[in-house]
Formats: C-alpha cells, sequence, structure tokens
DNA sequence: CCCTGATTCGC
DNA sequence: GCGAATCAGG
C-alpha cells in the first residue's frame, strides 16, 4: 500500500484527533501500526508524549550493532505544535463511521433479564450469568470497543444509560463468555420442546 | 497479557 | 520513503 495523498489525509485528521495507531492503522487498511507511526513520524507530527519521556535508548541486543558512540538524534528544533492548520475539505471520510454491526442480542440485557420468550428456551443459567457479568462490565462506549471487548449493549441507546458489557472476548467472539452463552445457543438447550 | 507510541535500520 | 523489528511505558 501506498500512501496516497488521500490515505494521508485521513492518516492526519485520525492522529490529530487523537486516534491510536492501531485504529488508523485498522481504518486505513492494508498497514500496520507500525506503518501508521513510521508515517506519522516521517510526518513530522508526532507530538504526543505518551511514553519515555525520558531520551531515547536502545541497546539493542544481538541485531542492531551500532559502532557509533555518538547517537545525536537531534534533528526537531523547536516549533510549532501545529504546523498544519486544516485546509479547507476536511470532511470527507466515508469509511469513518463507527462500526460496529455484530448483531445485537435479541433480549435486552440491562435490567430484568429475563424478556420476552416466556417459555424461554435460554438456559437460565446463562441469562444469570449473562446478568451478573454485567455489574462487573467495564461500562464501555462505543470508540472504546475494540475485537477484544465484549460488545454487549446495555440500557437503553435512546438514554444516558446505555453502554457496552467490555469485558474480554476469546478470539473472534463479538461478546464475552457469559453473553456469548445467551446470544448464541449451543441448542443443547433447546432441544426438542415437544417430545415431552 | 493487553495495549500504547518511539526508534532504528535494512530495504 | 517505507515499515518490521524492537524497545519501553501503562
Amino acid at each position: 500500500m501506498a500512501w496516497t495523498d488521500d490515505r494521508v489525509e485521513v492518516l492526519k485528521k485520525m492522529w490529530g484527533e487523537g486516534k491510536s495507531a492501531s485504529q488508523i492503522a485498522k481504518e486505513l487498511g492494508g498497514v500496520t501500526r507500525n506503518a501508521v507511526i513510521g508515517k506519522v513520524h516521517r510526518l513530522g507530527l508526532s507530538n504526543r508524549a505518551t511514553t519515555t519521556k525520558a531520551p531515547a535508548k536502545k541497546p539493542a541486543a544481538a541485531a542492531k550493532p551500532k559502532a557509533a558512540s555518538a547517537p545525536k538524534t537531534k534533528a526537531a528544533p523547536a516549533s510549532s505544535n501545529k504546523p498544519a492548520p486544516k485546509v479547507a475539505a476536511e470532511t470527507p471520510l466515508p469509511i469513518n463511521a463507527v462500526n460496529i454491526p455484530p448483531r445485537k442480542p435479541i433480549i435486552k440485557a440491562g435490567q430484568p433479564l429475563p424478556p420476552q420468550p416466556s417459555t424461554n428456551e435460554i438456559s437460565e443459567e446463562a441469562l444469570t450469568k449473562a446478568a451478573e457479568v454485567v455489574k462487573k462490565a467495564k461500562k464501555l462506549h462505543l470508540m472504546e470497543l475494540t475485537e477484544k471487548t465484549c460488545k454487549w449493549p446495555v440500557g437503553d441507546p435512546a438514554t444516558d444509560d446505555f453502554w457496552f458489557c467490555g469485558l474480554g472476548t476469546e478470539t473472534g467472539k463479538p461478546y464475552c463468555e457469559a453473553h456469548n452463552a445467551v446470544a448464541f445457543q449451543p441448542m443443547s438447550a433447546r432441544r426438542d420442546r415437544r417430545s415431552r
């Protein structure tokens, strides 16, 4: 992937908005977060002291023998923080939409759980567990969700009291274990309800 | 362990 | 210029 003007645009925008390198990388696609960071630096907009306030130190062990003993990595003089004011046209981002369409559960997970299904096929176990897990939920907002956070919605999206479980998920799954159990029926608990 | 950004250096 | 590998902090 080449850093087209377009992509750089997105990069700058997102970085300016405080997006993380990995998020930007995912958004752009075709690049790793390293690539993004590298580009950010090359663009000279790395102003974001997050780690290593201390000077760089790299005693790389067995892969980067640097004979030199004078690591003068000083090239950036004092310059303004915002050297690049946004020009016009800065809202052409169709890919910026929040994407969280993992599909929503049928039941509401916030309040009194046992919802619609009167003849609930969902095991009480699962529901109970989910209800309890919600109490321990991290209560994340949309932007805080990642592939590894449970995306189980809790509360009413129309109100202030809306958040996502946010607990850890298992590889690939959109929800944490408890919510996964409720969302996806193992079909074990739903075997024939007529045979009896 | 997960994440974050920072730096270096071979390409 | 690019970005993987590596490093370091949280």
